[in-house]
Order: structure tokens, then C-alpha cells, then sequence
DNA sequence: CCGCGCTAGTTGACTGTTCAACTAAGGCCG
DNA sequence: CGGCCTTAGTTGAACAGTCAACTAGCGCGG
């Protein structure tokens, strides 16, 4: 005990290989496949989270700065995603009434037109790909082990803000 | 039954929801804290891993194809990062000795360095962001979950190949 | 009430990814 | 063996995402 080169790696165990390595490729085949289906219809997998959480605000209305939170992506990011969305009519952005640095981003008429459309879809990609592949048990164990990931992430001293 | 105006959409439940989100913002913050912990030692996660294939090939060596399969990447995704890697001097191309087409993606000495490095970095990462927070249990859990994912990917008749 | 630091959001340049077009070699079928 | 479809890989342009610098408004301490 008490190792004078420093600490130990733990490498990973061969079945936690095993874990890691299906979690790193479904992961990306799901992502593929999710936002083939959205793509398919015009829209990319990050400009309809954007829309979606719109769609829930209650006035289909959100600060930038909440969006980008919500939806795990930079303050930056969300600005681009907002300007091509802004672009397309489906998204107005207007001067938050009571914070004079502050924007809200809201949702138009054609602009709900177009998530109901999109959700239909992204709602039928979902079941395929993931929901309707696992039993529902397995399905509840994956969420609540990646509730557990975000409760560590947040947690997190570094950066829990990627807009850092 | 037989509805005539077509097939119902059926949503989400409400756990199912709240699987589901739990699912897509831990990934991406799962991503975020794997991709910056690397980033900090000077890589991405996607060039780690194609080094991290190449170092457990027979003789540190792939196919392009074959490397594009294994990461989940698109061949012309593989073509421009291994040309990055190339100019760092981790990675050279040979032509496939028994197909004229063929390009091997091998890993220099250099290279083998750089990644042993990285993997220790890596493995601390993934452990401190995922695996530890997990009990054994769960991240099998999760992991059997992703595979299923993976067979139902496979096994679906649209582009099973990222490279379509 | 002024200065200073902090938060909100944007911008533009740079980097990485995607997409469609292309070259070239394999392999099959007549 | 000659045409033709398929597979391997590359290319460059277009597009999305990141990063660091910037503007502007908030709010606190003196």
C-alpha cells in the first residue's frame, strides 16, 4: 500500500469493456437513426429540441439563456440554432420585458404547425428505435441510470454550465 | 377498431417521458464532460477512439472501412480525421497489399505513445462520470439496454451502414 | 450615483462534419 | 476478355458547432 509512483489506473474490467462499449456505439447508432428520421422531414435532432421545449414554455416562450440550459447546449449555439429557425418563420425573437439584456424566444403560428408534424414523427422514431426495443423495465433502468449521470454531472464543480 | 383516418400516434406515458429525457440531456452531458477531460490533453473524443481501435488491431493496423464501421462514423467522417491524425504523426497510410483500393490506417510508434497516454486520461473520465456513479447493477443494466438497442439497429433494413 | 464586475446574448473566424460528386479497382456475367 | 455494376476511398464545397472577443444592461459596494 501507499504506491510512491502515484495512483493507480483502474481499468476497466472486461465487462465493463463490454457495458461501455455498447452504451458508446448504440448511443451513436440511436443518434443516427433519430435524426435520419427528422432530417427526412427538414429538421435537424437539436432544432427540434429547441422547438419542443418552445412548444411545453408556458407561453410558447423561453430566455435564450433557459433554451440553452434545457437543452444542454452553449449560449452560442443556441443563438446560430435560433437565427436558422428564426429564418424559416417558425421562431420570432423579441426583447424580454423585464431584463433589458435579456431575449425571449418565441414560437409562431407556423411555427407550432410545424412541431405538431414533426413531433408525430420524432414520437413513432423514438418507440422503433429505442422504447419499443426494450421491455418497459428495461427501458426505466436505462432512464434512471442516466438520471443518475445528469444528478453526478450537476454535481459537478467544473463547468455544470456549457456555456461556460 | 380499424380506425379509417390511419395509424394513432402513440405518445410517450409520462414515465416513459421522463426516461426519455433523462436519457437524451445525461448523454449529452455525458458527452460533454468525456469530450472536454480529453480535450484538455489535447484530442477529441472521436480522433480517441479511432486511435484506441487502431491500438487494439492486430498489428495497430485497419482497413478505413473497416475503422469507419467500428466507430460508427461515416467513411468520409474517417478519410478527414485520419488525414488530422496524419499530420500529427500518429497515424500513417499504406495501400492494402491484397486490395488495389484498399487503405490501411496504421499506428506509428508515436502514435501507440499518445494513446497509452490518453487512455489513462480517458479511463479516469469515463469512470469518474459514468461507471463510478452507477452501481454495478445499473451499468450493466445500461448497457444491456444499449445492446439491445444496437441488435434492433442492426437488424433494421434502412442503412445499417453510417457510410450509405 | 458612479464604477466595477457579472450576466445575457451576439458575432465572426476557425474547426469539424456532412453531402454529393468523383476516381479507381474489384468482380461478375455474357 | 469486355462491359457494367459495386465497393473503397477521397475531395471540396456547404453547413453546423465551437471559441474567444465583444456589446450592453444589471446590480452591488462605496
Amino acid at each position: 500500500m501507499g504506491d510512491m509512483s502515484g495512483e493507480e489506473v483502474r481499468w476497466l474490467t472486461a465487462e465493463e469493456q463490454v457495458s461501455w462499449r455498447a452504451y458508446l456505439r448504440g448511443n451513436r447508432e440511436l443518434d443516427i437513426a433519430l435524426d435520419r428520421d427528422l432530417q427526412a422531414a427538414g429538421i435537424s435532432l437539436s432544432e427540434y429540441e429547441l422547438l419542443s421545449m418552445l412548444s411545453e414554455a408556458p407561453r410558447g416562450q423561453l430566455r435564450m439563456s433557459a433554451l440553452a440550459e434545457l437543452i444542454v447546449q452553449s449560449r452560442s449555439r443556441v443563438t446560430h440554432t435560433a437565427a436558422r429557425l428564426e429564418r424559416r418563420g417558425w421562431v420570432v425573437r423579441t426583447p424580454a420585458p423585464d431584463d433589458g439584456r435579456g431575449v425571449l424566444l418565441r414560437l409562431t403560428d407556423r411555427g407550432r404547425a410545424a412541431i405538431e408534424t414533426f413531433a408525430v414523427i420524432h414520437v413513432g422514431s423514438v418507440r422503433r428505435h429505442l422504447v419499443d426495443v426494450l421491455t418497459p423495465e428495461q427501458f426505466a433502468a436505462l432512464g434512471a441510470a442516466m438520471q443518475a449521470v445528469r444528478d453526478a454531472y450537476a454535481a459537478d464543480p467544473a463547468l455544470p454550465d456549457p456555456a461556460c
